[in-house]
DNA sequence: GGTGAGATTTTGACTCATTCTAAATTGAAT
DNA sequence: ATTCAATTTAGAATGAGTCAAAATCTCACC
């Protein structure tokens, strides 16, 4: 389970890290840790039991510290469904989110780049994006709801 | 400003609520005819404060069941960006929001149906959808700024 | 290997959008 | 008129997230 970071990783995060001029500290890599061992979309809650697990003195507000970095320096992407808590995700890829009705669960969608620019397209001139996000929500089989 | 319910929109009203097996009362009334006087995404406190002046005594408790009410049988859509309070759109047409960093404004996208069904066609197998939410986040020419 | 400045972590208090509860009011049906 | 369910209302409660201030850590520098 509580594998460490990989090499590679751990240079992700230092690198990332580094370049918006921030240190590498235990509690990151722990919280980054969690964030690559299951990449299920967990809350801040769940990241926060998860983390303890291998580092108990951890604290709450650290979490949300680290996550809101990570997000900052383009480690994590936030994930937002309606109201419910804030979920975070380290897949890099442009993807969709699907939201099972059922579970809960929350699972990525390739976001194939022409599916990409005809959605950039609707945008009437004078409209700048940044950021688009997509969410489906509704029902996944069980077979296809690994959970990530 | 505070216009009256045209005929159509509150035959439109009644029979959304009907069919719900719900009823039409002042509050509501005021609540909806708010929501298509100013079609600007407004929030709960939004709605409350222009409800108000032509209804003084209206709560927003109230004004909550109200939106909850119209969520609940389709007559408008729940509007969420990040973690901010929740708007609300009377726009039943498929489209996306946009949310202009700028202004913090939400403009309506049309979405036309060849790129709903594009997005629709990433799923894989398996994975069933109900609703589909798209946010841009950016930043819209001021000119382009209508408010809705 | 110390020192000090700045970054990070920690605790606990606080915010505030939303939800809940229970009492009052309304209104349609008999 | 009476009744009963639906609706509205005021106010309390909830809970994810934020903030402020003190404690701790890191690391460049001596
Ligand atoms: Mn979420
Ligand atoms: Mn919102
Ligand atoms: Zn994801
Ligand atoms: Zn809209």
């Amino acid at each position: 389970m509580s594998q460490n970071l990989t090499e590679a990783d751990l240079s992700h995060l230092q690198e990332a890290l580094n370049r918006s001029g921030q240190k590498v500290t235990p509690q990151r890599e722990a919280v980054f840790q969690v964030l690559l061992a299951k990449r299920d979309h967990p809350t801040v809650d769940e990241v926060f039991n998860r983390a303890r697990e291998v580092m108990p003195g951890l604290s709450l507000a650290t979490v949300y510290n680290c996550l809101e970095t990570f997000v900052g320096c383009g480690l994590v992407r936030q994930v937002n469904h309606e109201r419910e808590s804030t979920r975070y995700c380290p897949n890099l890829a442009p993807h969709a989110h699907f939201r099972d009705k059922a579970t809960g669960r929350v699972h990525d969608i390739d976001l194939p780049p022409e599916v990409l620019s005809s959605l950039r397209s609707i945008l009437p001139p004078g409209f700048d994006s940044e950021t688009i996000e997509i969410s489906f929500h509704g029902r996944a089989q069980s077979g296809e709801a690994r959970s990530n």
